[in-house]
Formats: C-alpha cells, sequence, structure tokens
RNA sequence: GCUCUUGUAGCUCAGGGGUAGAGCACUUCCUUGGUAAGGAAGAGGUCACGGGUUCAAAUCCCGUCAAGAGCUCCA
C-alpha cells in the first residue's frame, strides 16, 4: 500500500478482468458515478439545517453569477463538508479577484430577502424551460440550459420535479431550501477551481466555485480562523521550519529528502514498531529496490500497472542490440511487455520478494503462520497533480509486512495485526480516525476467487473490527479485488482524508505464485497471505504525525529534546557538565552557547518546539541544579541534574504524550 | 494528467519596461543579560529556466520546469 494505500485497484474491472481471467460483469463504473452524484429525495428530505442553508447559499452564488455572466451554464450545486460549490460552465474565466464582486451580487440578493419558492413541474414543462436556457438563469436565452435537460433525464420517471425561484433565478432543484435569501447573511467565497462534469475526466471541465456559509458572521469567523489555524500546522510548512524533510528539484518530484531532524523521527518511529514486531513473532527481512520484471509479470504488477510505474530498467547491452536493429520505443515497451527482452523494475511493491522468500523453501504447517516484516521502499509513478507534501510521494517506504498463514488461521492473525495498529495509534494519541471495512460487492463478480473465503475472510475482519472498539463503517465494493480489507483512515489539517494502516487478505497472489505448504496429511495446501501496513508509508505517516502534533513531538519523537540555555557565557562549563551528563543517558541535548539573551535563546527554542528548556545561571551553578522550562507548561521549576535525567530518560522509556 | 493561480536573498514577502528592496536568519564587533526578540556593521540575488517583443525585460507574450488549490487517479 502506500499513498494509494491499496495494493490493486478495486474500481478498474479492465484490470480485474484481465487479472483473473473471469469473465466481464455488468459493474459500470459511470453508473456508479452517477449515483455517486445523485442523492435520493430521502436523503436530500435529511440534510442538516446547515446543509440546507448551505445549499441555499449556493443558489445566492449561482444568482450573483448569472447576473455578473448571463451566458453561464450551471450544473450541480450541492453542500459539503466545509460549506457548499457550484459547478459552472463560463466563458469567462473567474479568478480570485471577481470574488468581491460575487460577493457584492450575493449580498444584494440576501439583503432582497427574496422568498424561496418549490414550484412542482411536469417533466414536459421542465423541459421546456431548460430548452428555453431558463433554468439556472434570471430569464429566457438563445442557449437552452444544457446541463439541466441533462439532469433531467436522471431524474426517475416516479419522482417528483421541482424548480425552485428565488427573485428572477429560477433552478432545478429538488431542494429542501431556507424560507428566504435573508437566512444567508454569513458567506464567503473562497476559491475556484475545476472539476470534472459529473466527475469523469471524459467530460468537460467546468469552473467549480467553492464557498461557505454558516448561521450567523461569528460561525462564519471561527470558521475561518480555524482555518488560517489549520495552515500553521500544515506538515509542508512545518516540515520547512522544523528542518524536518525537502523535496529538492533536481532531484525529482515527490522524492523526499528526509533532513536530519525528520530522520530522527522516522528512526525512532521504526525502532517503536521493530520492538512491537519483535514482541508479535515477526521476522524482519531486507530486500532490494528492483527486481526482475519476470517477477512483475507473475505477480501482475508489471503488466497491468504500467502507468503508475517507473519505466523499466534495460540491459545497456540489451539497448545497444536493440538501437542496431533500428527498435523505436514503442517496439521496445511492446517487447517488454510481451516478455521478449527482460529488464527490472523498481519495485511498486514488496510483496513479490516476500513472497520468494517464503517459497525459498518448503514450508510445512508447522511453519505458519510465517511473518515477513520490513521497512520496504516502493516507486510509484503517480499523476504530478497528486503529488502532496510528503502524502502522497513517488517513493516511499512502506512499514510492510506480509504473513503467510492457514486458512484457519486468517482470524487469529487479523486480530494481531488490528492490536498492532491500535497499539501505535493508543502511543501516538491519534484518536481522530476512521476504520473501514471494504467487502465485496455482493451484486457484483468483481473479485477474485471463491466467494465463501471471501465471506468468512470478511467475517473475520468485521469480527476484528468490532472487537477494535473503533466506530467503523461497512463498504460493500470497496474491497480490493484479490480480497476484503480494513483501512484505517485519518484527515489532514485541510479535511483531506488519507488512509494510513490497512490489512488486507490476499488469495490473489498465493495462487498466481503457486504457493504452498504441506499439511498435517503430508500433502500441499494453499496458504492465504496476509499484507498489512500500520503505518502505512513511513513518509505519509510522518507528514500526518507532523500535523497531528503540530510539530510538537512528544519528547521521544522530538529531534531535539532538551536545549540547555545559559544567562550567560559564564555558566558555559556548567552548561557542559549538564549537557554530558544527558548525553551519556542517550538524549538528544544541545547548548544555545550564543551571546543572546535568555529571552531570546527561550524564544528560539519555543519556535524549534524543543520539550524542555534548562536555563542555567549563577543559582544553578551554585547548586548544581537546572531550571526547567517546558515548551507548553512553561516554568517548572528546579531540581537537580540527575533527578530531571532520570525523569526524563523515564517520559522517553515509556513513550509518554 | 486536466483547469486556475503562483515562482524575486536561506526563510517570509514587497516592488514592477530604465542595471534589485524589507524583516528574520547568516558573519564580525560591542554587550554578559534570569523565562518569547539588546545594539552596530557586513555579506548575500542570472528576480525558476528557455525563447520572443522592445532602444531597454525581473516586469509584457509564448514554452518548459516546479509549487499551491480543486478535479480525476491511487495495485
Amino acid at each position: 500500500m502506500g499513498p494509494g494505500g491499496r495494493w490493486f485497484e478495486s474500481s478498474r474491472p479492465d484490470h480485474f478482468f484481465s487479472l483473473t481471467q473471469n469473465p466481464p460483469s455488468l459493474f459500470d463504473p459511470m453508473a456508479e458515478a452517477e449515483a455517486k452524484q445523485r442523492k435520493t429525495l430521502e436523503e436530500r428530505a435529511q440534510m442538516s439545517d446547515l446543509e440546507r442553508l448551505r445549499h441555499s447559499t449556493a443558489h445566492v452564488l449561482a444568482t450573483a453569477i448569472a447576473k455578473l455572466w448571463p451566458d453561464a451554464q450551471f450544473a450541480y450545486g450541492p453542500p459539503t463538508e466545509q460549506g457548499f460549490y457550484y459547478d459552472v460552465d463560463l466563458e469567462h474565466r473567474i479568478t480570485p479577484e471577481d470574488f468581491p464582486a460575487i460577493e457584492a451580487e450575493m449580498k444584494k440578493v440576501v439583503k432582497e430577502n427574496q422568498s424561496f419558492e418549490r414550484l412542482v413541474v411536469s417533466r414536459d414543462e421542465a423541459l421546456t424551460m431548460a430548452k428555453s436556457g431558463r433554468l439556472a438563469a434570471l430569464g429566457e436565452r438563445e442557449t437552452p440550459s444544457t446541463f439541466k435537460i441533462d439532469l433531467l433525464e436522471e431524474i426517475p420517471e416516479d419522482e417528483e420535479i421541482s424548480i425552485y425561484k428565488n427573485g428572477d433565478f429560477w433552478d432545478l432543484c429538488a431542494g429542501p431550501h431556507v424560507p428566504r435569501t435573508g437566512n444567508c447573511k454569513a458567506f464567503k467565497v473562497m476559491s475556484v477551481a475545476s472539476a470534472f462534469y459529473k466527475g469523469d475526466a471524459n467530460n468537460p471541465q467546468l469552473q467549480r466555485v467553492y464557498g461557505t456559509a454558516f448561521k450567523n458572521k461569528t460561525e462564519l469567523e471561527e470558521h475561518l480562523d480555524r482555518l488560517e489555524q489549520a495552515k500553521e500546522r500544515d506538515h509542508r510548512k512545518l516540515g520547512k521550519e522544523l528542518d524536518l524533510f525537502h523535496i529538492d528539484e533536481a532531484v525529482g518530484q515527490g522524492l523526499i529528502l528526509w533532513m536530519p531532524n525528520g530522520a530522527v523521527v522516522r528512526q525512532e518511529l521504526q525502532t517503536f514498531i521493530s520492538e512491537e514486531l519483535a514482541k508479535q513473532g515477526y521476522s524482519q527481512v531486507f530486500t532490494p529496490h528492483i527486481g526482475k520484471l519476470d517477477l512483475y509479470r507473475t505477480s501482475g504488477h508489471f503488466p497491468y500497472y504500467q502507468d503508475s510505474q517507473y519505466p523499466p530498467l534495460v540491459e545497456r547491452e540489451q539497448l545497444r542490440l536493440l538501437a542496431d536493429e533500428g527498435c523505436s520505443c514503442g517496439e521496445l515497451s511492446n517487447r517488454l511487455s510481451s516478455g521478449d527482452i527482460d529488464g527490472f523494475l523498481l519495485k511498486p511493491m514488496n510483496c513479490p520478494h516476500h513472497i520468494k522468500i517464503f517459497a525459498s523453501r518448503p514450508r510445512s504447517y508447522r511453519d505458519l503462520p510465517v511473518r515477513l516484516a520490513e521497512f520496504g521502499t516502493v516507486y510509484r509513478w503517480e499523476q504530478s497533480g497528486e503529488l502532496n507534501g510528503m502524502t502522497r510521494v513517488r517513493g516511499f517506504t512502506q512499514d510492510d509486512a506480509h504473513l503467510f498463514c492457514t486458512e484457519d488461521q486468517v482470524a487469529d492473525e487479523i486480530m494481531g495485526c488490528l492490536s498492532l495498529v491500535k497499539t501505535i495509534f493508543n502511543t501516538l494519541g491519534m484518536e481522530d480516525y476512521r476504520v473501514r471495512v471494504g467487502l465485496r460487492d455482493p451484486d457484483s463478480d468483481k473479485f477474485a476467487g471463491d466467494p465463501e473465503k471471501w465471506d468468512k475472510a470478511g467475517a473475520a475482519l468485521r469480527d476484528a473490527a468490532e472487537k477494535l472498539g473503533a466506530p467503523f463503517t461497512e463498504e460493500p465494493g470497496e474491497a480490493a479485488f484479490y480480497g476484503p480489507k480494513i483501512d484505517f483512515v485519518v484527515k489532514d489539517v485541510i479535511g483531506r482524508e488519507w488512509q494510513l494502516g490497512t490489512v488486507q487478505v490476499d488469495y490473489v497472489l498465493p495462487e498466481r505464485f503457486d504457493l504452498s505448504y504441506i499439511g498435517p496429511d503430508n500433502k500441499p495446501h494453499r496458504p492465504v497471505m496476509i499484507h498489512r501496513a500500520p503505518f502505512g508509508s513511513m513518509e505519509r505517516f510522518v507528514g500526518v504525525l507532523i500535523e497531528h502534533f503540530a510539530g510538537k513531538f512528544p519528547t521521544w519523537l522530538a529531534p531535539e529534546q532538551v536545549r540547555i540555555l545559559p544567562i550567560s557565557e559564564k555558566f558555559l562549563d556548567f552548561a557542559t557538565e549538564v549537557e554530558t551528563e544527558l548525553k551519556s543517558a542517550g538524549v538528544r541535548v544541545t547548548t544555545d552557547a550564543s551571546s543572546d539573551k535568555i529571552g531570546a535563546k527561550i524564544r528560539l527554542a519555543q519556535i524549534d518546539k524543543i520539550p524542555y528548556m534548562l536555563v542555567i545561571g549563577a543559582r544553578e551553578a551554585e547548586s548544581k541544579e537546572v531550571s526547567i522550562r517546558h515548551r507548553d507548561r512553561g516554568d517548572a521549576g528546579s531540581c537537580g541534574v540527575v533527578a530531571f535525567r532520570e525523569r526524563l530518560v523515564e517520559e522517553i522509556r515509556s513513550r509518554s504524550l
């Protein structure tokens, strides 16, 4: 898994079928996308007050845009978690410079306090309006309301068709709305971006104008403040300020350079995981960053996921021969795909290597489960527009492991994996995550292998999730094609969801690699594989963790745990004594020997978010004590050096928050 | 990958057709101070890169690269 989280895509049936050679199903991604867009009337009726307000404000926004640019063609305009948006097709490119004008028009509409009137019409009447450009507009137009015509066709036959009017603005809309535009008094146009019509990259791109709205000005201000504060904990900003990581153009997009400070955090986390792995009976392994193409032909990765891999590496001699033959790039690509030419691939996943370790010698049922773990670095060619700081990158290290077990062991092994994830999340104080159980879609044959096994594994995953005690959602159709899975999903500071840990049951790879173990009956049996990564990837996890702690890492993770601040140079000797004492106990400590005044030294240490500052002056040098200042708790009194060291070491050892 | 926006000193940013600005950081000197900024001086930039327009381009235009937001994608 990795940035994407899933080992295999679950919604691209073409890949699935080629991989498993099952007959094509009736699964239609287009229909599914539409279903996601269209809320049922029932769902709409359940709209919360805030959603209703926001949806109404979206109409106010559309009214304003229609006034400023009468040729605007509107598509969808729903409420969202953060506010609302309205998709519009418009010759004029809306930029942030237009926002004041749009907001001014919106204010006029609000001031006029127009009522939202619901009008039930027949399909024909609605169609006539749409054809005369009257829908999502202030009056009839020369061009029809194209998107609304399209939307009309999607409304089921038996469903009522309603038009909402506010002033002269009429829009095809199921509602519901607030009574009057005067209710929409606290709003703000936030941003504009593009979006594909109906979320399909083959459809035209529309301009999506985002806004937000609240009951009153105070709540709006609070929301805007929260957004400002969130920016302050953005891992990209903190990563730079705290020297945690760097991305350099000369190295490449999406390739993380861990700075010494970031490396400390990562190393501490890896040590932590390694300790837990040892407790749970894992064996750690190391495998190279590349493997032969044939390996990935067997696994299926190379043939079916070329688009998201770095291009293969081909031997120099081989390339020379091909050049002499006048082989074109296209031919080379074809011959690589066909297996006519071999080469190497930067590994997109660790499983094939681990499988080869498992398969390197005969296995008895007595050996199972075999649990192979590795901080394995993988490379994926993510689309440039997807890259994002540390959370979506092109090279990343998974805290990966593959468990090979018998059918009967699956449930226990899943429990083990989940308890590991839980231990990790608890230790880090991460409570704000959601658990997603991805199951097979019972109405689809979009899965590989025996349905009974799937359901058994699915049940095991559900049981495990229940025992975990965290709220979880079951999402049929969200399984990987090769097996059901559990994902742990968290949000970043701007509300985007990222998948971290995952536990996935796999029936396909053991098959493809023809894995077996000898059972008690002295016959070969097929093991089941479990892929799991509690962090997902070190890059993404640390990115999320930076935001989780707002850069204030708990002492055990902090790159610099203690900074000694002598009042003046006269006390450098004692400072060095203290530094040596702490260093000998393995504490990451430095001394600020600059000629700054103490206030400035404290300020710098605070900005660097160092957990403990030790102020040392005449009093301390005299009594052989240190004055402790904690970055959050402030002045914490003074104590002897040894006492401080003991307390600190215990805090670090116990990984306290 | 697509749409829009952005790219000026290590960092944060101002400026803008006529040979480059601030604050912080950095270096040196003075200061030796008790819980979030002591003072002075100095050094530092091919204004992302490549073309074009112009007497003249950091500034305008085109392209490339990169970043941000959103969409699409995420084995």
